[in-house]
DNA sequence: ACCAAAAATGTAATCGATTACATCGTGGAT
DNA sequence: ATCCACGATGTAATCGATTACATTTTTGGT
């Protein structure tokens, strides 16, 4: 093996004064090319570059860092990085970020508040400059309470009164539009498949499809709502198989997340149930399978893409000027109408 | 709203020296104590934790680290959060990662060569400690050249005539069970759809389809291979669909991804086409959705969080003693039978 | 040729920790 | 009583950058 090693000056230990020595300067100098400040003569930038590969030099940010005080990294805490509509809301963070010469440190907090605060204190101690956090809002509370001055915003999940700026979609809206669009297929025995009510979200869609039954005038079946602890496709196939062994089973189901929707889907399958025509389903979020499965789900779109990238903007401004309230705000969601109601 | 803000010492700007005068000893100490040093009284101890929490004091991790010359953060490079595939090994990473202190910094770099450097930059100038990598093999082999000595593993792709250590699987032999048990339903037209051949992977398992065939003494039928540039469901759709419209079809189809044969199950389907009656499918992974297609996927199973797990070990073990090479290392696979071949 | 203003560069303090080394007390051996 | 060893604590250098301020050089006007 031919380890051809890092080529000029050995390994990356050189330091701007070992430049500043080679290339015959101090080391303000090295260190005003470096930061591309004007008041460098053209003859002195060119001998610091020089040198600089001369070295193969690279500069050491932790103490850039540590006398700017910014570390230029955003922190990101999401439930669950394996949830393809959270990936989604990540690329929308991290294109703005990168774009803006931040780097984005992704945290899975799996909806622990324990790990949460551990990822929290990386904002405490500066080791991040700012956080987006995707996780439910009641385990928002406790950092809203200790750490409102800390430059960090709500994605998806907020607390509306807290001052924390926050995006997201109007969720009650959305389910109530959801649940109206089966009510307007002819259905009337509709279930609710919804998750941990922790998240706002959860509370917010429950309420929608409270709205949307009531407006219509129908009487809420406590059976037909229930709950569950995850949101992974096992969840909606089970939740799917109990609906169906009751005794009034519903005709249509809302799950409040396209995973859910999908594991339903086969819940119903093994079920010995066809869909739409037996039962019909819609989910929530529009991830990219949710065109792919059989049938086509219909389902609530999110703007993920634009949540993220919005969250990133918010939090970018608010690090920008510390000073000045940003404003919680509400995206466009849209209702997809495809096969599977 | 009633802004209690951080209760004592107003701001996270308090500084060990600041524990020091209050705590009424020199920062040497609080630092002792802080570092959990034998050294120091009792008493002076709670002197100094009263101090500390008075104070409401965080450690600035930015300056420990530039003293000690770490960062307790370890990069993990992947083609793509979304793929559900990357998402559990990163969550293998990640649980080893944190029982040792040390946060992962999770890098989507899209398989773009350029990406990968930027993120890497941030290796070579020490604002991480180490890196785990996950992309194509020939975007990683720029990496082996020029930095080699800096502490970093492959993971799932790697050249194993390089100098980095590795932890992956035998694609070759795994991809050539997978065509076996085609073969041994009976099948003799089988297809082949491959990734982008810029992974390591996708040349392996290809060359694993075609040993089997080989063995079998069947002839090799070129427009049963196929390559697409991405390996989501579309991709897979699109390919199937394509396949399907060959004079000559496969009966059986091979697919280096489960996302990929996802899709691959929704071609056929809109071709008109029953798995596995007309055509059998078969994947590769074992991501969670497999089992919960219609019908459920057979595949040939990766340990995926294992694979994570050992790459974050091998990297923690390189990183403890930099002096000894570190083997690179394959983990079994498993042929995973169910309804779809 | 001279001087002030402007431009370029250098000096040294600083960020907030760690840690080698120096210093101070105190108790036990002689 | 003297001295030493050792435990506890303090002093100050250090990590590698940025930057206010001081100093030197250049420029241009007369």
């Amino acid at each position: 093996m031919p380890r051809s090693g890092t080529a000029p000056g050995e390994a990356g230990n050189v330091s701007i004064s070992a430049v500043a020595r080679q290339a015959g300067v101090s080391v303000a100098t090295v260190s005003r090319v470096l930061n591309g400040q004007a008041v460098v003569k053209a003859e002195t930038r060119d001998k610091v570059m020089a040198a600089v590969d001369a070295l193969g030099y690279r500069m050491n940010h932790l103490a850039r860092n540590l006398r700017t005080a910014a570390s230029r990294l955003l922190l990101t805490m999401v439930p669950d990085v394996g949830n393809p509509f959270y990936a989604e809301i990540v690329r929308g963070i991290d294109s703005v970020a990168r774009q803006q010469g931040y780097f984005v440190l992704l945290c899975d907090t799996g909806a622990d508040p324990g790990r949460e605060r551990s990822y929290f204190d990386l904002l405490r101690t500066r080791r991040a400059d700012g956080a987006i956090c995707l996780d439910p809002d009641t385990v928002q509370q406790a950092l809203a309470e200790e750490a409102a001055p800390l430059p960090w915003v709500a994605c998806c999940e907020f607390d509306p009164e807290a001052a924390v700026p926050y995006v997201g979609i109007d969720n009650r809206a959305a389910a109530r539009e959801a649940v109206q669009h089966l009510l307007a297929r002819g259905h009337h025995r509709i279930a609710l498949i919804n998750s941990d009510e922790r998240f706002l979200y959860a509370r917010q869609r429950r309420q929608g499809y409270r709205d949307a039954l009531t407006d219509a005038g129908l009487r809420l079946h406590p059976e037909w709502q229930v709950n569950v602890r995850s949101l992974d496709f096992a969840a909606g196939a089970e939740a799917a198989a109990w609906l169906m062994a009751l005794p009034e089973p519903p005709s249509a189901i809302f799950a409040v997340s396209d995973t859910l929707a999908i594991g339903v889907l086969r819940g119903l399958r093994d079920a010995g149930r066809r869909v739409p025509d037996d039962v019909a389903v819609i989910g929530f979020d529009d991830i990219a399978l949710a065109a792919q499965v059989d049938p086509p789900l219909t389902t609530v779109a999110q703007p993920m893409r634009e949540l993220g990238e919005t969250a990133a903007r918010l939090l970018l401004q608010r690090l920008a000027e510390p000073g000045v309230a940003v404003p919680g705000m509400l995206l466009p969601h849209r209702l997809i109408c495809r096969a599977s109601a």
